[in-house]
DNA sequence: GAGCAAACGGAACACCGTTCCGTTTGACGA
DNA sequence: TCGTCAAACGGAACGGTGTTCCGTTTGCTC
């Protein structure tokens, strides 16, 4: 949340505020150097929309402008470029985590807000979910990120529920966080699926039966 | 369930009963094509054990003594191959859908049953979850085959325990074995993660509050 | 303006699923 | 027994990935 406000293209944030934090490029010397890193962040914004997150990276480097190369310099493995691009929703999702559990009624409730907006950004990005498989090929940075940022967040709610006696305790932050991750999995793309309901049946289930 | 009963190779059936059913070659005139199916079909199932369901065409046909040509020959497309494989296992899963609802206490607990043994299938073959995923690249038929042959019997076991008052009707058997299907992507290869605890999970949250 | 490290572009590589086609082989009739 | 030929075979080749590598260009700095 620095600065480069770009109007930036179609739907999703995409701007690089160049904050580093991952310990990437971050900023360069050279002016060319941070405008194609601007650029390519622009582009796999774009990309990402209309072919997925698993589109070719020749498709995100055409897009640019830019040699294959280039891309590979400022992002050095896909994962980068996805977490770099999706980086600022990742963050507002990790923010709205405590937000909710203070404003909430109850912890159980403002768990199940959360996770509703956790899916609610995971099923508009096509094929995020499925990336985000700790197995898939060359993502697992992706994953790890994921995990840094939100585990955390989860956590506290999920601990904040059970304390209250809300939910039963047994299921860890970690495996709650992967079920809802993977039932999103092709939710765009299959009409007849619905991931928001059966995330929220998968919640109840976590409610105590007494 | 005809001929053809080797021991086979490690764990799972990998016989060709050359039933037919899904239009393949079937039973061929020469002796030596005979034989190269039921080759690749050992030497599949070994290679997906090991391997997982995604393991390269060249792999199978190596541990097959085979050329690539023969592979294709037999199974048009990879899922053609995996269904082959598993083709006994997913008969045995549907027929025991009936006997389990039956057999069962309630019709909920026969659900809750059958949708055990088909976690227990599908988190024993590795990477087969996924591959199940709609659009997963090349899996259609898996996808499809999984559908014609499985969800007539979900249907069946969640009408009756939508019938019986157990269960909120409101969800189809479509979605929900898509959800189940989902859940176990991965569960293999991640220890902290337990599909079948979650599944559970699923399952619960779909009891009827009241 | 000269020099040089940094950044660039894209050919090249390794791997994938799949197709294609020249070669081999097994069944069958003479 | 042997000739024939469709059927089956093997694997080179194709189109598509992600990623690496290196000769060339470019923007700073002095």
């Amino acid at each position: 949340m620095f600065r480069f406000g770009k109007p930036d293209s179609g739907e999703c944030g995409a701007v690089n505020d160049s904050d580093e934090g991952a310990g990437r490029a971050g900023q360069s010397k050279r002016k060319d150097a941070r405008r194609n890193n601007e650029t390519l962040l622009d582009a796999a914004a774009a990309v990402f929309v209309t072919s997925g997150v698993e589109a070719p990276v020749r498709d995100i480097a055409a897009k640019a402008g830019v040699g294959l190369g280039t891309i590979y310099r400022h992002f050095p493995t896909r994962a980068d470029l996805v977490i770099a691009v999706y980086r600022h929703q990742i963050e507002a999702c990790a923010e709205a985590g405590p937000a909710l559990l203070a404003a909430g009624p109850t912890p159980h409730a403002a768990l199940g807000q959360w996770i509703g907006l956790f899916v609610d950004f995971l099923v508009t990005k096509h094929g995020l979910a499925a990336a985000l498989q700790a197995d898939s090929a060359g993502f697992e940075a992706l994953h790890a990120y994921f995990l840094d940022r939100l585990l955390p967040v989860c956590t506290e709610l999920l601990g904040a529920a059970a304390a209250s006696g809300e939910i039963d305790s047994g299921l860890d932050a970690y495996q709650l966080m992967r079920g809802v991750g993977n039932l999103c999995i092709g939710a765009d793309a299959d009409p007849r699926y619905d991931a928001r309901r059966l995330v929220e049946l998968l919640v109840a289930g976590l409610r105590q039966p007494r």
